[in-house]
DNA sequence: CTGAAAGCGCTAACAT
DNA sequence: ATGTTAGCGCTTTCAG
């Protein structure tokens, strides 16, 4: 008797149900409002009466918008981005939007095969951390997004691309601050831990650096990793292997930090009295393990807030221009 | 000249620029051995010149399969899922599946939610690790999947539901191996912060712990907390407040564990000297911080493998039986 | 406020 | 190996 194989629950049965035709179900979905209360009422009961569940793949191929949000992150496990795919997707959710979230774990190829994916899902927009923050990096799919005219936001990781809005944190502000505070503190000896070279994130939160620091110290070294935490530790244990430790590690993104705390301790020196360091982004869990370093602190809310705000914007009015926003950072003790 | 609207490009457009049919540019793209390699070849260069992306919604709503497995995980900072998502996604895609993963952060609304996203998109199957741990949760959306015949895999978080695959941890194992490490290492007086007292995975963890030291040690008291850092912290300050400290403290999983640390470091008690620590899970950022605290860890990628093989047997085979698995934690020092 | 018909882009089930 | 036809479940016209 019981049937085994899958029911697919359509709205048609919905309608049989409540004896109204399939588009008067549809319209107690999309626009409720538009559907008598009395109506509206016996169609969501009949609804939940047999499980109904819009059915995304139908809506989305017949309807102007999808009413998603794609979000790719180039790595979730940084408390910064995965902070950040939170709140996005919490505002997004408050706009009326639902989000299609994926981590691109810092791989272009992933990241192509996502942004795939998402044009797939017919989204109405894109939020886009990518992979690298190599100055040139111009993937392939920009041009296609510009086509189809699917509107790109792009978080914290800097393209210089007209048709693509941009939500990024002011980088040269944060070196400047960083720069100030150790002054503040007398530093003398400072080891910056930058990311790659030919990052514009990176860059700019070094040249900051130099211009505060400039002439008001006695040696600055400036050592290049990548914005992961291996390299920073390698580079590190490299630079105390040959060198007193300095008045101040500057860490120029919180995985760097890591990787400077890790090699610190490695080499048993008490962190804030042997050596301080500084870091650009709030450090990892340093709280819990008892360390109150001095850092800039993003505020991921308003960052999230922005990000959103531009791609409902565009999402809904498709002539929109693409904007930038600029968030300063602020000093935390 | 240039229109500024979006800009379609469907099978139809790449199918008349190769000169063949829609059907065969369909299937250049879902089954392209059954293709010549000569039209293939043309086909997928027509796609490529006009940025030719299959439209996801239509492909789901027509096909039998949408190769797509939904992911439900409860908290992707937590790196123990966190771990587990990026592997299953690996996974599912060398299995040749597609992944849509979602954070429920641990709220029971956002994880009804998500399911009926998921519904909507026609995953193929659900892995899922429900936001709580109550023994009793029975979510009102596993009626409804069981209808739809959408097989659920449930991952770490355990419900007895027949129609249910699992993969769980073996928590009493865990808890036993904990144990009988501390009898190793003559501990006498010891305090577990558990979970809550009406979660499995909790429950299980604290009776194999009983059952090791039950007899062989001078004290054991037991505070019950949620999985969350805070209550686990608020609970080890209250008891440092009125207590010496014990020869160890055992954290029944990672983030008890941070609150754990947390309270002995405000404390002022030096971790492995004044006091131990045992981890039911390894503890993030430990050895970052300079601490290796023994505790049992998983074996993320079994679990993953396990977790994507069921759901893809039983996506397949719609009559598969639902199969259950345990993997047992090990132990590490 | 409600309905009938058309069709979104794709693929299953037959052809050839 | 390739093509024809039909239709997935929904929403957009355009009508009442």
């Amino acid at each position: 008797m019981a049937d085994n194989r899958s029911q697919k629950v359509t709205l048609e049965n919905v309608a049989a149900i409540a004896n109204v035709s399939k588009i008067t179900a549809s319209r107690a979905f999309s626009q409720p409002d538009k559907v008598h209360p009395d109506t509206l009422k016996r169609i969501l009961e009949a609804a939940d009466k047999i499980g109904y569940v819009v059915n995304a793949a139908a809506r989305s191929l017949r309807a102007k918008s999808s009413n998603t949000i794609g979000i790719v992150s180039p790595d979730m496990a940084n408390p910064f981005f995965g902070g950040l795919a939170k709140l996005m997707t919490q505002e997004a959710y408050r706009a009326g939007y639902d989000t299609l979230l994926f981590d691109s774990y810092e791989s272009k190829e992933n990241e192509a095969r996502i942004i795939d994916k998402l044009i797939g899902y017919n989204v109405d927009a894109i939020i886009l951390s990518v992979v690298s923050a190599e100055r040139f990096y111009r993937p392939d799919y920009i041009k296609q997004l510009e086509l189809l005219n699917i509107p790109v936001i792009l978080v914290d990781r800097e393209m210089d691309i007209k048709h693509c809005s941009g939500v990024y944190i002011d980088n040269l502000d944060c070196g400047l601050q960083a720069g100030r505070y150790l002054l503040s503190q007398k530093a003398k000896n400072i080891v910056i831990i930058s990311g790659p070279e030919d990052s514009n994130v990176a860059r700019d939160r070094v040249t900051g650096l130099q211009a505060a620091l400039q002439g008001n110290v006695d040696n600055i070294e400036i050592l290049y990793a990548d914005f992961l935490m291996n390299e920073a530790y390698n580079a590190t244990n490299h630079y105390l292997k040959h060198h007193q430790a300095p008045d101040y590690f500057v860490g120029c993104n919180n995985q760097i930090s890591l990787g400077i705390i890790k090699s610190c301790i490695n080499h048993q020196l008490a962190l804030l009295k042997d050596v301080s360091l500084f870091s650009i982004d709030e450090v990892s869990y340093a709280t819990i393990y008892g360390f109150n370093f001095p850092c800039i602190s993003h505020d991921l809310q308003e960052i999230a807030w922005q990000a959103v705000s531009m791609a409902v914007r565009r999402a809904s009015d498709k002539a929109a221009k693409p904007g930038k926003v600029i968030v300063r950072g602020k000093l935390g003790l």
